[in-house]
DNA sequence: CCATGTGAATGCGTTCACAGCC
DNA sequence: GGCTGTGAACGCATTCACATGG
């Protein structure tokens, strides 16, 4: 086993979304390849990485082979997460149906408000931003979505570092500046813009 | 000049935020490095890659900088956007600030119930989905935020795909089988969150 | 024949190391 | 001395092409 590629590990990361989805019965590399615009040998090579035989000659076995990109990957144990920031984004985030995987557990929301803290509705229990160090680290949780205001994001993320969170994933349009040992994914909606402002402008060089 | 390498091209995107937010006075790559955690030598190879001369001595010049970037991948247009579906997420980015960069300009809102589209407050107009087709066409717009649940997603996009659209940021938990024409990054939540606990767990094979 | 699976070849992005400039 | 800038070397992911199995 020689280490998969990270860029392998992203795709094997996705591919679990379409298995998710994927219907009943042998899924194979060509059908893949359609839905993911990725080329079936590709897909052949990322799956080649895990150990185990899935695939006969009619596909891949999906329930196996989505277990076994789980556990290569190291997600086959339980992570808790809490939403910080209860503003719109925020809360719909708290309610958001999307990680009902038993992968993920929401377990707190937090604000800086603490009348909104006191008022508004949600499924999991809600705190003042102070009790971040406290609750963090009586639940053990992992990981963060930062969806406070782009103005407040820097603290916040600072108050999530000092208080043991371990990965954040970032909403505010904001470069973070916090420790290296803590794992940070943007969501810049303002880059996925322009990204796909870059791609419908299939521009040569100077075209 | 030899294509911007698609990686770079991601690099420079994001390089702009970075620019935006640096104060004033020179930056140089070392510092780049410092924010991104990019090795200094390939932000430099990176901008090689444009044309012109910013940069002496001291660093690079921040707003001629930022000007190549922005001529180079296609971004001096202005380009109009809409936001489908105004449940939680959809208003949350009706409202959302990060976008006034006069670089692209949200001009509609949709959702399927009339009675929300009535009844909400928004900074722009407001339509049922039913007049997708009419409002993109007669705004000329050309990407859209879906925010529609995860049930809807994929019709909404059709729909949007036979209004004309040309690139959707999809916030649906869902993989969406439309033309290859239009441009489509997806914004997974619980796949970012599954990258974070990939990457908090440094496992090497079978550690 | 259909599919997966994989060593070996390819090619491209990254890295290096040094030249050029302020 | 600091920095940017860039051809050339490197290394790794992708791609190929064929072996293997049902």
């Amino acid at each position: 086993m020689v280490q998969i590629p990270e860029p392998a590990k992203e795709r094997l990361l996705h591919l679990m979304r379409i298995l998710e989805q994927a219907g009943e019965g042998p899924l194979t590399s060509g059908e893949i390849e359609s839905r993911t615009g990725w080329a079936s040998h590709t897909i052949r090579k990322d799956i080649s990485y895990l150990e185990g035989d899935f695939g006969s000659s009619s596909g891949y076995n999906i329930p196996s082979l989505t277990r076994a990109i789980t556990e290569s990957l190291g997600l086959n144990r339980s992570r808790k997460f809490c939403v910080v920031g209860l503003g719109r984004l925020g809360s719909a985030y708290l309610n958001f149906s999307a990680y009902q995987l038993g992968e993920f557990e929401l377990v707190a929301g937090f604000d800086s408000s603490v009348n909104r803290v006191e008022i508004l509705k949600s499924p999991v229990p809600l705190y003042p931003a102070y009790k971040m160090p406290e609750v963090i680290g009586r639940f053990g949780i992992e990981l963060a979505l930062l969806c406070v205001p782009e103005a407040s994001a820097q603290q916040a993320a600072e108050k999530l570092a000092a208080a043991g969170i371990k990965g954040i994933v970032n909403f505010a349009p904001v470069v973070l500046d916090i420790s290296q040992d803590i794992v940070v994914r943007n969501v810049y909606v303002a880059d996925e813009l322009r990204s796909l402002a870059v791609k419908i402008t299939p521009e040569g060089n100077e075209a």
